[in-house]
DNA sequence: TTACAAGTCCAGTTTACGTCA
DNA sequence: CCTGACGTAAACTGGACTTGT
């Protein structure tokens, strides 16, 4: 038996197919293609020594009958999609010289114990040529040794979004029911899923970077009307004639109790805290909201509490 | 206990595809 | 209509880590 392997032109036909096998004095011919993401390997093929060997054996076991199809040069040519989506849509075409690569159930139909256990490879193979297949016809038409993407269908993404709501990881159970519900590899759930978290902290990152933002924008501003303050106290400090400085002194640091706000330009500043993700970790440790006291002054702002004039 | 294989996750990268000026 | 820049998402790669044997 021989098997060739080509990539690209599915009407040329292996040349040892038609030149009475020229390598007959190779026994296992192990063929390795490694092209871009392509790894497919073939360890096949029988000299003539084998073959009739094969035929005996044959002769012996089935009393003669039943074998012809395994010895006759039928040339089976099996046409692969890529066992990948993301491999080559080139079609990988595989000939025989006859037809025991058909693994129809019957054990007798290949006789060599090599095929009988390569079996559960092989239907593997075909399952993953099937998953291929159910992806369209695009790749076939493409032609192309390229990495065709796939983009998955709204209602694909959809329902994979609402599985990562429910949680952001998969167990290896949960993503084959969820390949097999979507009609997808596991593979591809899982790449799915990976990006997924990645493009989640992505997003968390960019909130984290704005908040913190918004800190800093408030602590200078902070910083600011504080030296302000401490300004006007000083003044207030130097003017003895100010009949209000004794009764408030600067060192008295209190707020709102309701609103935690001060009657002072700190009113306007804004809270981000409001503004981000309460669940989010990275908020721990970061001194806001900001419930810093401030020093006395009227509370001009709060509706309950009439403001001094 | 150690070594190893297999599986998973993550960070970073590549690449195909869609959009828009 | 074509084209190049750009953003996005699918897929890949390599390292770290865990788990089972």
């Amino acid at each position: 038996m021989e098997l060739g392997l080509s990539l690209g032109d599915a009407s040329k036909p292996f040349n040892f197919l038609t030149e009475n096998n020229t390598q007959k004095e190779t026994q296992l011919q192990t063929t390795k293609i490694r092209n871009n993401s392509l790894d497919f390997c073939i360890a096949l093929g029988l000299n003539q020594e084998l073959q009739k060997t094969h035929k005996s054996h044959d002769e012996e076991t089935n009393g003669g009958h039943g074998s012809d199809d395994i010895h006759n040069n039928t040339t089976l040519q099996l046409n692969l999609l890529p066992l990948s989506p993301v491999l080559s849509p080139v079609p990988l075409q595989i000939y025989s010289n006859h037809q025991s690569l058909s693994y129809n159930g019957s054990s007798d139909n290949g006789s060599s114990e090599n095929m009988g256990s390569n079996k559960r490879e092989f239907e593997a193979m075909r399952n993953d040529v099937v998953e291929a297949d159910s992806r369209g016809s695009d790749e076939e038409e493409n032609g192309l040794n390229t990495r065709k993407k796939l983009r998955l269908s709204k209602e694909q993404s959809a329902f994979l979004e609402e599985s990562f709501k429910e949680q952001s990881t998969l167990n290896p159970k949960q993503k084959i029911a969820l390949a097999k519900q979507l009609n997808l590899r596991a593979r591809q759930v899982e790449v799915w899923f990976q990006n997924r978290r990645a493009r989640t902290k992505l997003k968390q990152t960019e909130v984290d970077c704005e908040y913190l933002k918004r800190c800093c924008e408030t602590l200078t501003e902070d910083n600011r009307r504080l030296h302000k303050e401490l300004q006007e106290l000083r003044v207030l400090k130097t003017s003895s004639s100010n009949p209000f400085y004794m009764q408030l002194p600067a060192t008295t640091l209190t707020m709102c109790p309701s609103c935690e706000r001060t009657a002072s330009s700190s009113a306007a500043v804004p809270q981000p805290v409001a503004a981000f993700d309460s669940s989010s970790p990275q908020k721990e440790g970061i001194p806001f909201p900001l419930t810093r006291p401030r020093l006395f002054f009227p509370f001009s702002h709060h509706p309950n509490q009439p403001a001094s004039s």
